[in-house]
DNA sequence: GTTTGGCACTCAGTGCGGAGGAGTGCTAAC
DNA sequence: GTTAGCACTCCTCCGCACTGAGTGCCAAAC
């Protein structure tokens, strides 16, 4: 079951004022306008005059559901309507056979670690028309399944690593020595058979244990595997998180920013842009199992500028990473909250199965 | 020497009027305002009144030089007054030191081809506080150093290929056949020895050589090299060109756009973020040699909203790919085009030394 | 007691006109 | 050739009144 944000029962509303809030939520995320009494009324979702609506719509004001961003104006969810509609009110959509089968299309294409990613959150973006975000934290926690080196340069391995979860992660680093080609073989294959089914942060314990034995000080090849591999680790364990945004100018097109000056647009932008910022969100997302949604203030950079985000982690064994929406509170939940699920079961699938079983 | 788009000799303009432009030019670029008469003879650079610069503006505007918005505003250089600038009235400014080295500190750093693209074009954006991008064309036509084959999993591989050039590239691809980890080595080693040296065009020819050969039929181990290395191959071609993009934001908060309402931005933006456009028009930029500067109308991208295009190859024994900045006509060309020029030759450097010296 | 029509009130948005000001082009004097 | 003066243009800003959407409240109707 989805894991949203806990909230007591969702009894505690009258049915009279669930369904307005209903209402006004739909309307709103439909129009983009604060819902005023009348068109509420001409919506025909009820019997009621605008004057009997009116009534309503000042007690979910005063329970704080809805927001008069001035006097003579409709009103609008607060952050805490959008948080009662998702969890008791919002109905989800299913997607459509079309949209299945745009993304079970492109998830079929095969391709590179990177180029999946890029491609999920480029979906995500196109799907949702809001920002795609696809998150892959570091390798710290995850087994190895295998371990490659590949002689680029004189000075230069390729270190290529199969995770359990199926990801494949390859990197360039310097070496003291000068090898050959077979010799970086052979290091690999001692590598591999000391160290596959350990963490990266295992694989650091490991290699101060083995540095401090007597064997590292008679055999050359040994020391030369363990210098290897305590360059690799060190090359790896810090290495970022990885992140693909997609989409950020879509932001721009809502209505919510219409009439936001070309400083508040460039603000957003940037936010995006650097991502050190998301990677603090999302690793904290990350924690937590299934759907999650956080709505506007529940968050530092989402209460920013009325930002919701929608996430999900994706991985069948271990979670490997999340894949996530992120856009104006006033976005259609019915449709992105299935969308982001959909889609982190597909790339979960994707990865699960790019692995394939176990190497020989 | 640089080769800026080719226009007649510069003596073609009367020294006060080459002056006055060069003047004009700096101003307009450092205020973003239109240049007025007053202003420039308050600029301290020439002794003579408003009423006289007038005259000359007005010749100026005459030649094509300069734009006046409407009748009671100062006056722009047009494109062609750019040219003009940039051709021959530009004194490039050298970088400060702080500047070199902060560039070479950053490209000191190792890291993966992805990263160091990615951090160069961050550079760029940011010390042009303009649009930063770094471009690599397909691989089709530059000679492999080395190929090698790791099992990642059961019917999966990857291929990992330097180039000449020293881009190392990466691909996982799936195969027919099941292999053992030692049977993708030894394949891995014939390939080599029977492909290294040639681009990718030529590899994908004696490949269909190959195949009609007699050798073919006996040689079990043989066909499947040809048949790994074809699978290989016709992945690696289309590979798209990589490009990176960074700092788009940053042209928003330029003064030319503090006007501009929404949509405007919102289709700038996109057009950074479709990066086909962009290829299309570097790969034009990549049969030139040196550094190069587009103005505004001279090309279908720029063209849009005035934007001018900086751009150097980089790579030296065979161009690799181009560095280049995205901004408003309205830019620091003298602060810019060394920014570029340096940034490209480092970043050639740190490729070709990358690549060390021929691999045993 | 719930619903509804009526009514006064609030307030963002719009359109208009006039004042202000920046900048030009032209002409005549130096 | 250079410059001061002057009339003219046209953009921009500001204040103003007007409009219309929407509310809150009250009293009557159901």
């Amino acid at each position: 079951m989805p894991n949203y944000r806990q909230e007591s029962n969702g009894d505690e509303l009258e049915s009279r004022l669930r369904e307005v809030l209903r209402e006004v939520v739909r309307i709103y995320v439909s129009s983009g306008e604060p819902v005023s009494s009348r068109t509420l009324a001409k919506s025909g979702a009820f019997q009621l005059s605008p004057a009997s609506l009116r009534n309503v719509m000042a007690d979910l004001e005063d329970l704080g559901y809805l927001h008069q961003p001035h006097t003579s104006a409709g009103r609008v969810p607060t952050d805490r309507g959008y948080r009662f509609f998702i969890n008791h009110l919002m109905r989800s959509r299913r997607l459509t056979s079309h949209e299945r089968e745009v993304i079970d299309g492109e998830v079929a294409k095969i391709g590179e670690l990177d180029d999946v990613m890029h491609m999920t959150s480029r979906l995500l973006s196109k799907l949702s028309d809001q920002v795609g975000l696809v998150f892959m934290p570091t390798l710290r926690h995850i087994a190895m399944r295998s371990i490659d080196l590949i002689l680029v340069a004189e000075r230069r391995l390729m270190v290529v690593i199969v995770a359990t979860n199926g990801v494949v992660v390859n990197r360039v680093i310097e070496i003291d020595d000068v090898l050959t080609r077979e010799e970086a073989e052979g290091i690999g294959r001692h590598l591999s058979a000391e160290f596959v089914g350990l963490t990266l942060a295992q694989i650091r314990e490991r290699l101060v244990t083995l540095m401090r034995e007597e064997r590292a000080r008679f055999d050359r090849m040994w020391r030369r595997t363990l210098a290897v591999g305590a360059g690799a680790v060190e090359e790896l364990l810090p290495s970022e998180h990885e992140i693909w945004v997609e989409g950020a100018s879509s932001i721009l097109s809502k209505p919510e920013f219409a009439s936001a000056d070309g400083e508040a647009m460039r603000k957003v932008l940037r936010a995006f842009e650097e991502k050190e910022k998301l990677v603090q969100i999302l690793n904290h997302c990350l924690g937590e199992e299934g759907l999650q949604v956080v709505v506007g203030s529940e968050s530092p950079f989402t209460g920013s500028y009325n930002f919701a985000l929608v996430a999900t982690s994706y991985g069948m064994i271990q979670p490997a990473g999340l894949v996530a929406v992120i856009g104006p509170t006033r976005m259609e939940y019915s449709r992105v909250l299935p969308l982001v699920e959909y889609l982190g079961k597909a790339l979960g699938r994707k990865i699960e199965e790019s692995s394939g079983e176990s190497v020989p």
